[in-house]
RNA sequence: GCGGGCGUGGCGGAAUUGGCAGACGCGCUGGACUUAGGAUCCAGUGGGAGUCAUCCCUUGGAGGUUCAAAUCCUCUCGCCCGCACCA
């Protein structure tokens, strides 16, 4: 017997593989197709654990379909532009290309390693000229569809990484790259109106059953949907002028004692205009507007309010009230206008006790007499409405329409929704992005590339002196160009798309990958979409996949593909930790792909990090647990080649007794529920364990024919079913498993082995007897015993019968096969 | 504050429909083989008591429903995650 060479295996069999082109995917109607995808990686330079973790689930699940016949396409590729590449490329003074181009064949040769059942034919690059040719082409899609547009406001500044980023790229105020603070910053930029497609968005989650509840709950809070009216209040000193404010509480109308503004509010200035207030109001705008979002919004931010000196008039009641402005209020939100109701909203409520200004409850509880100098809080619930003019008595429930209604009919109002999401700022000012093909001429103002232009191509040639890669406004050789439409003097927009687009659509580019007419060919995806499996991390909860989802439903919009939901199912994988903190290079605590795979091997690798837990919950790593995993990798080593030595020489002295139908039984037991571990519950780890009993059962069978001898076909059998299952999970054991058995092709072009319900029956079964819901006795019975057999047996038990004496028998309940409970007094 | 999730041996985790709690692995204990064992094989391993072919307790805690609860309901404690001055 020769010792389990993991490394000498899987260089084999990974040579062969390539050479066969084994993983190569095509159209074949016959068959019903399946696309597993896991997110394609960032490559920063190496695999770490979070990386083998994904890609291990994807490739058990694509190995297992093939098996199961579907035609599976499973396909990997680069999201190749983004910032760490400018860093390196002026750390290292390489070109962010050639750094790019070199982690990816690093990279690449990494997966291989593992074992990883891609179709290298389909492999895309974000980063090629050929690629973000799409991308751009893609950008002026929604250009024509009006869903680009440029605009300026105050966006999110990261100083560190200098570029703007989009708010799905702030995590409580830092930058999701650096985490350093974001500051606003007035600029004009390029937008995608996801909002727009927000209701969309938020209502179609509900088709996506399959979609782990927190990514869909996520989305939806991003979202932000909420329900109200707009409403419209009269400038007192400026007839004619009106603040529009958004609330969801149009029944407490009647209790508005304020309006505050947000300092970025386009009236403040002309309202503050020659009123005492102007000086302090427009201070106090300038030093709000330089605030970072963290200074805005922490907690111990105080709310500040100051008059400007003119009045806004109720709709409803012709009442004047003061307009503040309040650094409280966002002008992003609603109409950046909020009317103030301090007894019946707890910040206003705060506020104007604050400030003094007057509190009118409008909505009475049941039962309760409140008033605005008795209330502790202000109330937010249920009640009658009161104060309310000609809505007095009326449900306040009922009021939210009423009130609205009667607004609109006097023009002064009507009902609206708001979301909190915001349009998609994805201009970036910087080198290695797909440069947004747009170009500025001094005659016909912006001008889309021209489609047959495209690619607008990168530089090659890049400057490395600084401290950091100069932006394309650098090269004037880039900058300067000829107006596609009127032939005069232009220059081209020198920012580059967020690598958040280029990731929106990659799935669909992987159908058809060379495809140089369009970004994809209509029947390679009409074939393959939608994915049916995606696999990544839980961090893209609302950015990679609500983009993904967005650019979807656009590209079904214009028709181009047949699907408005780019992945029916999705599977968040949990982090990889060691000792209780997560696995990073900084922390010290790293194990690589690269360790194991020469410490133990791929196979050890990938079997212990699917059968430490379940895929969508944390792991941690333990080397003892990667120690026993290897440890059963050679215990199935060990009964292969000793089995294959006594196939061969030894001779088949068994029957089929006993023995062999309860190694049988144990044999489709685990097919059983190997097959629907990976097919219904994705529970790699209880797919695993349930092989590993199958081991078990194995050693324990030859253990007790040791005297006698085996029965070689049985044994054969149940061996060579073994490995099939173990396939997916230790691709290159079984490979070479199944040579040594003599095994026709390939292990992982077998059909995956069907359970034959036969097999599972059993004569007698061993069933549980209880008193009163206690277990108090076994007896073994025929399978097909009658309840009221069942009943008979128990009682008649020697011990059953003792505890029972002297007891009347209430009732006894049976469950076939299982239990008989006693319910005595 | 709103929303989602989790809590089971020394550890990772099982228990799929309410039906034997603790599968499988790690660790630990004992034995076999051996010059040796950090290899391999076999046996044991939730806690407590014991008259050792037995009983009691046990799924964060307290109640409840049920013949029967890790699983369903109510309350409660703890932890993790998302959103949050969102009008």
């Amino acid at each position: 017997m020769t010792t389990y060479n993991a490394t000498q295996i899987e260089k084999k069999w990974q040579n062969i593989w390539e050479e066969k082109d084994s993983f190569r995917s095509e159209i074949d109607h016959s068959k019903t197709k399946y696309y597993v995808l896991e997110m394609f990686p960032y490559p920063s330079g190496n695999l770490h654990m979070g990386h083998m973790r994904v890609y291990s689930i994807g490739d058990v699940l694509a190995r297992f379909l093939r098996m199961r016949d579907y035609n599976v396409i499973h396909p990997m590729g680069w999201d190749a532009f983004g910032l760490p590449a400018e860093n390196a490329a002026i750390e290292n003074n390489v070109n962010p290309a050639h750094w790019t181009a070199s982690n990816i064949e690093n990279i690449k040769n990494q997966l291989k390693l593992l074992g990883f059942s891609y179709d290298w034919h389909r492999e895309v690059n974000s980063s090629s000229p050929d690629y973000y040719r799409w991308s751009q082409w893609l950008f002026l899609l929604m250009y024509k569809r009006g869903l680009a547009y440029k605009k300026k406001s105050d966006v999110n500044w990261c100083n560190a990484c200098a570029t703007v980023l989009a708010n799905e790229q702030v995590e409580k105020g830092l930058c999701w790259r650096c985490s350093s603070v974001v500051e606003p910053r007035e600029l004009e930029q390029w937008f995608l109106k996801i909002t727009d497609y927000a209701e969309r968005l938020l209502n179609d989650l509900g088709q996506l059953e399959q979609w782990p509840e927190r990514v869909k709950v996520m989305q939806q809070n991003w979202i932000g949907r909420s329900e109200g009216a707009e409403i419209a209040f009269q400038v007192k000193e400026f007839p004619g002028e009106e603040i529009r404010t958004f609330t969801t509480r149009p029944d407490t109308l009647f209790g508005v004692t304020y309006m505050v503004l947000a300092p970025e509010h386009p009236l403040v200035k002309p309202l503050v205009a020659g009123t005492e207030q102007e000086e302090e109001v427009l201070d106090f705008v300038s030093r709000v507007r330089q605030e970072t979002e963290i200074e805005r919004t922490s907690e111990e931010a105080p709310k500040i309010g100051l008059f400007t000196g003119r009045h806004a008039v109720n709709p409803v009641n012709g009442e004047e009230v003061p307009i503040l402005v309040g650094n409280y209020v966002l002008m992003a939100y609603g109409t950046g206008a909020v009317m103030g109701v301090p007894a019946h909203d707890q910040r206003d409520f705060e506020f104007a006790h604050k400030y003094n200004l007057p509190i009118r409850v409008v909505i009475q509880p049941e039962g309760e007499d409140c008033t605005g100098q008795t209330m502790q809080e202000a109330y937010t619930g249920e009640g009658c409405m009161v104060n309310s003019g000609s809505f007095n008595g009326l449900k306040n429930t009922d009021g939210i329409n009423e009130v609205t209604e009667h607004l609109k009919q006097q023009g002064q109002g009507n009902f609206r929704v708001t979301y909190r999401i915001r349009d998609w700022l994805i201009s970036r000012q910087r080198y290695w992005g797909a440069p947004i093909p747009i170009i500025y001429c001094e005659q016909c103002g912006v001008v889309p590339v021209p489609e047959s232009d495209l690619p607008v191509e990168l530089p090659r040639e890049v400057e490395l002196s600084g401290d950091r890669v100069p932006s394309l406004a650098h090269y004037s050789d880039f900058v300067n160009v000829d107006c596609p439409d009127c032939g005069g003097r232009a220059c081209r927009e020198t920012d580059t798309m967020d690598t958040f687009i280029c990731s929106s659509w990659y799935f669909l580019r992987f159908t058809s990958p060379g495809c140089d007419h369009a970004p994809f060919e209509t029947e390679k995806v009409d074939y393959w979409m939608p994915v049916d499996q995606y696999i990544g991390g839980i961090e893209h909860a609302v950015l990679h996949l609500l983009y993904a989802r967005f650019f979807t439903k656009v590209l079904y919009d214009a028709e181009m593909i047949k699907v408005n939901e780019p992945f029916r199912r999705l599977l968040a994988q949990g982090m990889v930790y060691k000792d209780g903190a997560k696995m990073s290079k900084s922390k010290g605590n790293a194990v690589t792909p690269d360790d194991i795979v020469k410490q133990y091997g791929a196979d050890t690798g990938r079997l212990f990090i699917l059968f430490a837990s379940p895929p969508e919950k944390d792991l941690d790593w333990n080397e003892q647990g990667v120690e026993g995993c290897h440890r059963f990798l050679r215990r199935v080593w060990r009964l292969v080649t000793e089995g294959s030595e006594a196939f061969m020489v030894g001779k088949d002295t068994a029957g089929h007794g006993e023995d062999e139908t309860s190694l049988q039984r144990n044999l489709h037991a685990a097919i059983k529920k190997v097959s629907s571990d990976i097919e219904e519950r994705f529970n790699f780890n209880t797919a695993i364990s349930a092989i590993m009993e199958l081991v078990n059962a194995i050693y324990a069978y030859r253990q007790a024919k040791e005297k006698e001898g085996c029965n070689h076909k049985v044994l054969r059998e149940t061996l060579e079913k073994t490995i099939i299952l173990l396939a997916p999970f230790a691709p290159h054991l079984a490979e070479e498993s199944w040579e040594i058995l003599g095994g026709k092709d390939s292990v992982h072009s077998q059909h995956w082995p069907s359970f034959d319900a036969k097999m599972l029956e059993v004569d007698r079964v061993e069933v549980v007897i209880q008193i009163n819901g206690k277990v108090r006795g076994r007896i073994t019975v025929p399978a097909n015993c009658t309840e009221e057999q069942l009943v008979e047996e128990a009682r008649a038990n020697d011990r059953i019968g003792e505890m029972l004496k002297g007891k009347e028998i209430v009732k006894t309940i049976t469950v076939p096969g299982k239990l008989v409970n006693v319910v005595a007094r």
